[in-house]
DNA sequence: GCCAAAATTGAACGATCGTTGAATACTAGT
DNA sequence: ACTAGTATTCAACGATCGTTCAATTTTGGC
């Protein structure tokens, strides 16, 4: 984290780490930190330790490297927190499951890998973080690759808070989004604000916190605005 | 002037509309939409219909002119909220207040400019929604215009919830911020997951339920985890 | 009406952008 | 060893970027 422009490589061994995939790593860590506008092929060829032609070799164009990235972790994303969902709800056949272990569900399993520091993970989140509160790509990206397990999580909340609005329900969501969201930034705004008594990295201080936050927030707004 | 390329301009009478407004509103507008770098100085002044050097005569460069829309309306936004958190200090001058009041009092100005359809604020809170989430823009610049509000509040909800650790008030505060701007972003993405039952821009749907769901949150993590 | 200051114009600067194509090196399967 | 396909290098393209500067027009105080 020395000086400001870092020709570091991504490095690792070239050849047990395929040059698409340090491509990948590349543009992952720039588009993060700086956004897709802001980053060059060539400053991504340059981490990534190859020639900028093979960019569009190995990718057609900026714009699909940058699907490129974004698909590349998605699935296993949606993965692991339809399992947690699925885990609570076999564990709830009967009665019913509580909001907060179905906001926990779809919170930990990302705050956990974020925890496990696997730097790859914490730029994928922070790329999240960036597109989320974008107003062009925001909504239609997304949308697209996390609303339909958004969708499966919202069916869950409405068995678990029958008498709750639709309404109420989706608005309550987005709170949840932008709250979380914000947490893949990892701005260090909060380091600041709290004088050091909380770090932007301390993934576990905020998976402890969030669930019950939420889960308050949702069980207020549905109650309280019942007819 | 004759045949120029309508890519819509700012318009207004360009007498009663200086040219050094002109540019702010130009440029507000696209860095909003668009982000810092995806923006040509070329296509702001287009918009603003005024030369390129212009941009350079009134401000010194694309990034000052950056601040200087940031500038512009922070001051503003800073003032009318610290009114609004006075105004239930006074309200309450012996009892406590109410912790979702003081909440409404932080986000209550704001969602009222966005609801009021002035176009210019709409603009401005979408850029604000874009640099929270930014990684390397997001810490700096927010905590330079905002947090000395912030601590402020956070003084205040101090007084509602005495018990309350510091830590746990600045993690829910985090929550806050999130929730609170991505609102500001307006991608319509709860569009399309509500099915049209939601509209990112109802900003009366969000102020009736963003207070209780954030004061909610507030006091189920401070009451939950107090020894 | 004069004149200094402020505002605006038009043209240009070097740098760098995304992208391409042709030539070369490497890696199988036979 | 030959070959076919894959991977990599090198040099360049037109376009456009942020920025500057000299010349011109407009403005306001006397």
């Amino acid at each position: 984290m020395i000086g400001r422009i870092d020709t570091g490589t991504v490095a690792m061994n070239r050849k047990s780490h395929p040059t698409r995939e340090r491509i990948l790593d590349a543009a992952e860590e720039l588009f993060a930190r700086d956004g897709f506008a802001a980053v060059t092929v060539r400053q991504i060829m340059r981490k990534a330790d190859a020639d900028v032609s093979l960019a569009y070799y190995h990718f057609k164009s900026k714009r699909d490297l940058f699907d490129a990235v974004m698909l590349r972790r998605v699935d296993h994303l949606n993965s692991i927190r339809l399992d947690a969902l699925e885990n609570v709800e076999q564990r709830h056949s009967g009665d019913r499951a509580t909001v907060e272990e179905i906001i926990a569900a779809f919170t930990q399993p990302l705050l956990e890998l974020l925890a496990s520091d696997h730097e790859e993970w914490r730029h994928y989140f922070a790329l999240i973080a960036q597109i989320n509160n974008s107003t062009e790509f925001g909504g239609p990206l997304m949308t697209r690759y996390f609303d339909p397990l958004v969708a499966r999580f919202i069916e869950a909340l409405k068995k678990a808070m029958p008498e709750c609005e639709p309404e109420d329900l989706y608005w309550c969501y987005h709170f949840l989004s932008g709250a979380l969201t914000l947490t893949f930034a990892e701005t260090g705004r909060i380091d600041n604000l709290s004088g050091g008594i909380c770090k932007s990295s301390d993934m576990t201080s905020i998976n402890t916190r969030m669930p019950t936050f939420i889960a308050a927030g949702f069980e207020a707004v549905c109650r309280g605005r019942r007819p």
